[in-house]
DNA sequence: ATAGATGTCCCCCGCACGGGGGATTGGTGG
DNA sequence: CCACCAATCCCCCGTGCGGGGGACATCTAT
């Protein structure tokens, strides 16, 4: 693989300007798209498919590491590499979990980050040498805890989730709204935040999504 | 049951005031309200809860035949009276499959509306003589088709079979294209196709439809 | 006191979608 | 031979939808 096309998902606009800077080093790296929040990671992976994804954990909303999740559980191919500026537990594990490919963190040195990058990217895991450590203690002691341990149905506002249960029926925003007694515009909103949050393209797949979850009983 | 409430579904405000003037004729009928659309069929039955909808099929938005479908899948109690002005074979078998209890034209002579009113009220199911005809040529040659029965996909042909499953998997038109490899306008036939046939609104229903009969498992 | 989350509502824009037609080609059956 | 169906493609047209914004009020937590 010469050519590696990297998303980069950071709240902060500065941190992902200098890392946009950082990478372009490298002319094989190409920043093909940035994203500010978890959910708008999940819009812009599902366009630009990248090869690798670089993850801040900290962010507003749809934090990294369920963004992370839901990354690879729609996508299996991007690789995920977690950008943080601590080495806290949670986050260690946390995106471990999630299926992210690699932990960083980020006062690691520019030509380092740059190789993290090539290493998620031909399918390796990695981890920064301080980190490794912890790991390998946990694993020891500790099964691998499951994929789907926190829904993502929790990400959801409770207005949300009742939309969602709207959407699911087949309902259209008009019908929606009458059935809320809400306008149809914010109906609308709603229904861009559950497709945002849940990563689905549009209503259809909203649909689909609560057949296979269960959220929807097929009647017999 | 004496008095008959009625709520008249019809686009056209001149066919409703005519409507309306109509069935005062008769002093046990009793116009409760009046809806110029299907969303608005549903939000009024809802809140009035009358004996029997006359509604009109071709109507902007939510047509007739789908509003029909909402109204009985969710209120049973409810009799559809189904208006038009010409006797199309989608219409008729559409309406019928969506469970409405009858099926009369407009240009129907005022008492035999009148007594139609009665008749679904009763709980009978009510044709048209000029449409009875259709339905039983159909009868004879194909087992009347039901909402829980498979019978309805025969009507399909293998083609449009095969454009259900695509679109019960939430593809677009264009992605179902790619996948038989023809033109988007020709989807686009066999998708209408499909949508009229099973009496669906839209390639949401078809997608829900898939589900509750079958053709789509959820997996786990 | 300040920030964040939540719910409500608004705008513009572009595209996909479904309804309304119609046309053509190949089979199949009466 | 002719009627019919199935499948393919085309047009126009209106609207529903989703993405991109933003605004404002309320409440909660820091």
């Amino acid at each position: 693989m010469s050519q590696v096309r990297v998303l980069l998902v950071d709240d902060d606009h500065l941190m992902r300007a200098g890392l946009a800077g950082l990478l372009t080093i490298d002319p094989s790296l190409e920043v093909v798209a940035q994203a500010a929040t978890g959910a708008e990671a999940i819009v812009l992976t599902r366009r630009y498919r990248p090869d690798v994804v670089l993850m801040d954990v900290q962010m507003p909303g749809l934090d990294g590491i369920a963004a992370t999740q839901q990354l690879v559980a729609e996508i299996p191919e991007v690789r995920v590499l977690i950008l943080t500026t601590f080495e806290l537990d949670d986050y260690v594990f946390g995106a471990l979990r999630a299926g992210a490919s690699g932990f960083v963190l980020k006062r690691t040195r520019p030509e380092d980050l740059i190789a993290a990058v090539h290493t998620v990217a031909d399918g390796e895991a990695l981890l920064s040498p301080s980190v490794t450590r912890r790991v390998i203690d946990r694993m020891a002691q500790q099964p691998m805890p499951r994929l789907s341990g926190t829904s993502v149905l929790e990400t959801l506002t409770p207005r949300e989730r009742e939309v969602l249960g709207y959407l699911a029926q087949g309902l259209s925003n008009r019908e929606i709204a009458d059935a809320l007694v809400v306008e149809e515009s914010t109906v609308r909103t709603h229904v861009k935040h559950v497709l945002n949050k849940l990563g689905l393209r549009d209503r259809i797949q909203a649909v689909i999504f609560s057949y296979e979850n269960g959220i929807n009983e097929p009647r017999q």
